[in-house]
RNA sequence: GGCCCGGUAGCUCAGUUGGUUAGAGCGCUAGCCUGUCACGCUAGAGGCCGUGGGUUCAAGUCCCAUCCGGGUCGCCA
């Protein structure tokens, strides 16, 4: 029976630690076997850990014994090395490794765990597919570029709870089995066995409970903690993801930006090391739609977008005048500088990257280096309409114009502000290590839903209106702006809060203007109303999504790479093959019946 | 729910107009090699071409359905 006991064999110190000043030393490491190569008479196994591989060099002349063990060794067995560390030969030392200068003589070596073949290679030069990844989830863990992953991710956490420790906040946990919330996402469900036909939620944000906090004169609460929405996912949405909550009192909404800030230019210094430039730009949500067509505008690059409604508006072009007699309006960029990278062909095909945003067409104007001219709209105009728009885009040699008119503004600013950063995408501008923080501000309250058709809140229901715009709740609630705030990096949502509404009275007038009865509001937010009746700090907060804010940081583009164990499109986990089916008897013990399962085929 | 891309060896992929025995690199197995470091050399094993149906003399290739993975629109207070 071979010793597979780590008795007597622990390690000394990490494989990827090891350095010439530690040279001379006896050294132990433990760890899985990167690499085995074997020269005959030598043999080399790369021995990994999660700092890094040291080389631990096994000569057959000078103890065969020994060598016939490492002989055996294969990829990811699991070994105890020790040996006197030395310094390599000049001749022998690799660069391009950190331990590169050193090897391990090996004098003993243990085999604690033997390996099978592993379905892909433990290596990061190697593209694999995140079906095989997933599925074996422990094994892609492994990987160097997983293992910086996740403890870049540690790093934050860590100065999240450092910052605002040191800034007066305590970390609360709230519960995870909660009551399922009305409006917003779809919430996970939770049957209870003790009240037959009574469901819990998995909480979509913590956000009543952590208002409930501040009435507690908790003043100042801070949690790391999972949220769940069963909505769809893309590459920066799971079903469960993780928010830095927080929440404060006596406070408006710039003591939250200026707490917030001092956060991410602390994350952002011990991460990356770069310094942030404070106090960070805003924009209100007005104008970054004008300016980006998107409430998370990314402004690492420009191409902004401009209104040509008012030289449309009197055109001939059937197209724009249309759009502008529809209420509608014409909008476009200048990608400039670029001409040479559209031809014709390329554009064409942009019109079916706006039409996935609702815009008709994609209408566009092109002056090129030698100043000749072409454009798909400019034979309907006068000179001077088409002087006029070359003005207003500030048009030069070697620009291309692209323009969108339609009826409704949304769709207009939307598909061209999609069509900015996608084409900043391909040119390359879109730089991973380029962070251009912003926040967006006065979100408007409320929007309509054509789905209830009525008003519902943009953020949620418990935002506070701008003072200034406190009148307009029961006249005209479409244009009341809401104390919200978003922070955005490089076009990505990071976070978002807002002020909360503290006064029982305004709390009624917003639920009257979303067009809750008393007795609705009394039965979904009863417990809140109580609440607030006994007397509430002005307060308000933020959530990150910590998710996010690492693949951002990791220069990444899925939030999956910065998760150790997620969910795959579908919502499913392939590596514990879930959801699944459960026994009748769990079912019944929950008073549950199945009345439609899913089609499976294999 | 819609749209787009993909599924061929353990992994990553190629596979022409439908036409002999479906290939490559890596990995794996065995042998050789005393300083490699993406070690090298030699040999070998390894295929339900996602699944089901259809068209055809003939399907990895064309058609339909379906499953799986990725992206995205809707959705995500």
């Amino acid at each position: 029976m071979m010793e597979t006991s780590l008795t007597g064999m622990k390690r000394t110190h990490m494989c990827g630690e090891l350095r010439l000043a530690d040279a001379g030393q006896t050294v132990t490491v433990n760890g899985w076997v990167d690499r085995v190569r074997d020269n005959g008479g030598v043999l080399f196994l790369l021995v990994r850990d999660r700092a890094g591989v040291i080389q631990c060099t096994f000569d057959k002349s000078v103890n065969a014994d020994l060598f016939n063990i490492a002989f055996t060794c294969r990829t990811e067995f699991v070994v105890a090395v020790r040996g006197t560390l030395a310094a390599r030969d000049e001749a022998a030392v690799n660069k391009k490794m950190p331990t590169g200068e050193v090897e391990l003589i090996a004098g003993e070596i243990r085999i604690l765990s033997k390996a099978e073949t592993t379905p892909f290679e433990i290596d990061d030069t190697k593209e694999v597919g995140d079906q095989v990844r997933l599925k074996y989830r422990y094994l892609d863990l492994r990987r160097p570029s997983m293992q910086k992953n996740m403890m870049l991710r540690h790093r934050v956490t860590q100065v999240a709870r450092n910052y605002f420790d040191e800034n007066g906040f305590l970390e609360i946990e709230t519960p995870m089995l909660t009551k399922s919330t009305p409006e917003g996402a779809r919430d996970y469900l939770v049957p209870s066995r003790v009240h037959p036909g009574k469901f819990y939620a998995l909480p979509q944000s913590p956000q009543q409970y952590k208002q409930l906090l501040m009435l507690s004169g908790v003043d100042r609460y801070m949690q790391i903690t999972r949220c769940f929405r069963d909505e769809d996912l893309r590459a920066d949405r799971q079903p469960e993801f993780t928010q830095i909550d927080l929440e404060m009192s006596f406070v408006e909404q710039d003591d939250v930006i200026a707490v917030n800030e001092g956060f991410l230019a602390r994350v952002f210094k011990d991460v990356l090391d770069v310094d942030i430039q404070l106090p960070l730009p805003r924009l209100t949500w007005r104008e970054a739609m004008d300016r980006f067509g998107s409430d998370k505008p990314d402004t690492r690059f420009g191409f902004e977008i401009r209104d040509i409604s008012d030289i449309a508006a009197s055109c001939e072009f059937g197209v724009f005048k249309g759009a502008v007699e529809a209420g509608g309006t014409v909008r476009l960029i200048n990608i400039n500088g670029y001409a040479d990278k559209f031809p014709r062909k390329e554009i064409d095909k942009l019109a079916d990257f706006v039409k996935t945003y609702r815009a008709k067409g994609l209408a566009w104007m092109k002056l090129a280096a030698d100043g000749s001219m072409t454009s798909s709209f400019a034979k309907f105009l006068t000179e001077d309409e088409v002087s006029a728009i070359k003005e207003r885009a500030d048009m030069h040699e070697n620009d291309v114009l692209f323009v969108v008119a339609d009826a409704s503004e949304e769709t207009a600013l939307v598909s061209l502000g999609a069509l900015r950063c996608e084409l900043a995408k391909r040119l390359g501008l879109a730089k991973k290590d380029d962070y251009k923080l912003l926040w967006v501000t006065e979100f408007p309250q409320f929007e309509y839903s054509e789905e209830e058709d009525r008003l519902v809140a943009k953020h949620h229901p418990f935002t506070a209106p701008m003072d200034e715009d406190i009148a307009l709740l029961e006249t005209e609630p479409q244009k009341v702006r809401a104390k919200a705030y978003d922070i955005i990096l490089n076009g990505c949502e990071l976070g978002g809060g807002s002020i909360r509404i503290h006064d029982s009275e305004l709390q009624t007038r917003m639920f009257r203007a979303l067009g809750f009865t008393e007795e609705k509001a009394k039965e979904q937010f009863g417990h809140l109303i109580t609440a607030f009746s006994y007397g509430a700090p002005p307060h308000g907060g933020l959530a990150y999504g910590l998710d996010r804010l690492c693949m951002l940081l990791a220069g990444l583009d899925s939030i999956r790479d910065v998760i150790a164990f997620p969910k795959v499109q579908n919502a499913s986990d392939l590596m514990m093959s879930c959801p699944d089916t459960v026994d009748e008897k769990q079912l019944d013990e929950l008073s549950i019946a199945v009345t439609r399962m899913e089609k499976t085929e294999e």
